[in-house]
This record gives structure tokens, C-alpha cells and sequence, in this order.
DNA sequence: AAGTAGTTGCAACTAAGTTGCAAGAAAAAC
DNA sequence: GTTTTTCTTGCAACTTAGTTGCAACTACTT
């Protein structure tokens, strides 16, 4: 019952920041920007499908929604590590620095840090105009720091 | 000459390096080392290749040689790019946090800031540990902030 | 209810990176 | 200095992530 209130609530914030935007109020962006609202860290192509289910829209489909949504500063990309671009709600970020990303080195999982805060940078070569920032943080999650068969950084898996 | 001095050094660094690590001198991790150490920005495979020229190795010798450097710590991925993963000198860099990289949102062009100093970050939640950083800045080069050309940020080209 | 402009799905494609394996080369052993 | 061992390389084939062209479709307008 609270999980259907929460989708709800999903549905419509997905539904205002379309309107915000002046877009189309189309199925595949609504679920797509639902999936993003749903979860607390940022979401691959493939992830968004498989949160979306069968009813996932095809991927030509998800990818040209993500740069339609980044065009209107809905969604932005967060810079994770690996191949993979790994796509986030644009509203949990300052304009001038998107919160930080901590991944873990050993189970892998990431995690958004909304409530951290990066001081200035110092020391910024002369000419440049820094317009935005993004951090991303390495180490230990607290599951993985107790449980000790974690600790030896397994190779990669 | 000074150039041939120059080169002399890097190859005398990078066999240096991988005599540190107790990794076998073969010609391509030489070369690979080589270009990496010569360059102050990052590379991707491609750009790899292409300094090293016709002799240079096949990509997958490329690519499995930068593996075997991350993985001794010779190397480190520094930032995507498009599909593209660039790769640095971990030397670089303090163990604890990479040089910020600078992007250019006009040309394109990306910068290594070497001298910039990122403080502390302030309210790590509970409970993780945090032991590498790697900054992302975003902004204007000196060039696009100049010619007018560039100001209204074109498509992507 | 019909028109229109923006959106979608499919198939085919490209770029970046990976895998398996036989041949080759460093370093160790003789 | 030759042989042996072990690690490394190159090639071809493959996978993954993302892109393009285009005909069919649908949200919004009138």
C-alpha cells in the first residue's frame, strides 16, 4: 500500500518535470524517469529496462530518451567506473556540483552521497571557468569492511 | 637532441618502473610506458597506437598491458570520454586522490590539473571508507571563453 | 474527428573492448 | 650458450555499448 503511494508519487513528479519542459507526456518517458526517480543510484541503459520490466521500451528508445532529458536538464550522466554510462535525476544535484558517488571496491554497489559537500578546489589554473563538478569516491562499505571474507579485494567479481 | 635525451629518460623511467613491479621488459610494455610518460594529458588505446607509430603493438596487447599496469599500479583509467576510456601515469598522482580533470564543454579538449588541490570532503556518511577520489570539472578553456565563436556551446562537434 | 509534428520500434550498423589459442620471447635452469 | 619454462604477444572472431535511418505510430492541436 505504501509502495503503491510511493509509485504513484513517482508517477506524477515524472509527470511534472515533463510539463516543466514543455514535453510529451509519452509512456516510454514517464517510466523511464520513474525508474530514475524510484532508486537512489544512477542506472545503466540495461538497468532502466530491467526496472522497467516487460513493458520496458526498446533501448534505441531509452538511450535517445536520456538525451532528450539531459537536453532539458532533467537527467545528467554520472561518471562511474567501467564502459557503462550511468544515467541520474538531475534534481538531487547543485548546478555547479553533482553530489558525490562512492563506489565500493569490493562489492561493487554505489552510492550516492546527497548530503556530502565538496569544498572549493583550490589552486585552478589561470583561464579556466569551472562551470561544474562531479566527484567519485573508492573504498570500503560498511558491509564490507565487518564482513571479513571482503576484505581481501577479491580480483574483480 | 635535448628531444633524444628526453626520450631516453622516459624509456630509462619506464624500465625502471616495470623492474619495480618485477614485470618482465617486453618491447610493447615498453613503448606503451613510454607514450603514457611522455604525454601530460591522458590516452586512449587509440591515441596510444598512434604515438607509437607503425611498430606499434596490436590493440590487444594495448589493452592487456594497461590491465597488467592497473593492476601493479603503473596505470591508472582516468576519466570516459564517449565510449572511450582514457588511461595516465599513476605517478601522477597521491594515492589517496587523482589530479582533477578539466573538460571543456565547447572544444572538447580535457586538461590535467597536476597543482589543483581538492580539500576533504565534509559528511561521509557513517560508516564507509573512503580511500581514492577522482575529480571531474567541467567548464570553459581560455580559448572558448575568448572566441565568441564558441560561446553558444554548438551541438557537440 | 482529423491533421501534424514529434516520438517510437525495428533492423542494421559502428566503435570500443574482450576472448581463445597457437606462436614467440624473457628469464631461469642447466 | 643452449635448453626449458613460463609469461607475453598477435591474430581472428566475438561481445558489448551505443547509434542511425526510416517507416509506423501517437500526443497534442485545431
Amino acid at each position: 500500500m505504501k509502495q503503491k503511494t510511493m509509485h504513484k508519487n513517482f508517477l506524477q513528479k515524472a509527470e511534472d518535470l515533463l510539463t516543466s519542459c514543455q514535453l510529451r507526456k509519452t509512456h516510454p518517458r514517464l517510466e523511464i524517469l520513474r525508474a530514475l526517480l524510484q532508486t537512489n543510484c544512477p542506472l545503466t541503459q540495461e538497468q532502466i529496462a530491467e526496472r522497467i520490466g516487460s513493458r520496458s521500451p526498446d533501448k534505441t528508445t531509452i538511450y535517445r530518451t536520456l538525451m532528450t532529458l539531459m537536453q532539458h536538464n532533467l537527467v545528467h550522466q554520472a561518471y562511474l567506473k567501467g564502459r557503462a554510462r550511468y544515467f541520474e535525476p538531475a534534481g538531487r544535484c547543485r548546478a555547479d556540483q553533482c553530489h558525490p558517488h562512492f563506489t565500493c571496491t569490493s562489492c561493487g554497489k554505489t552510492h550516492c552521497f546527497y548530503d556530502a559537500e565538496i569544498p572549493a578546489v583550490r589552486n585552478i589554473p589561470a583561464g579556466f571557468l569551472v562551470r561544474h563538478s562531479q566527484l567519485r569516491l573508492e573504498g570500503l562499505c560498511a558491509n564490507c569492511q565487518n564482513d571479513s571474507a571482503c576484505q581481501p579485494d577479491p580480483d574483480n567479481s
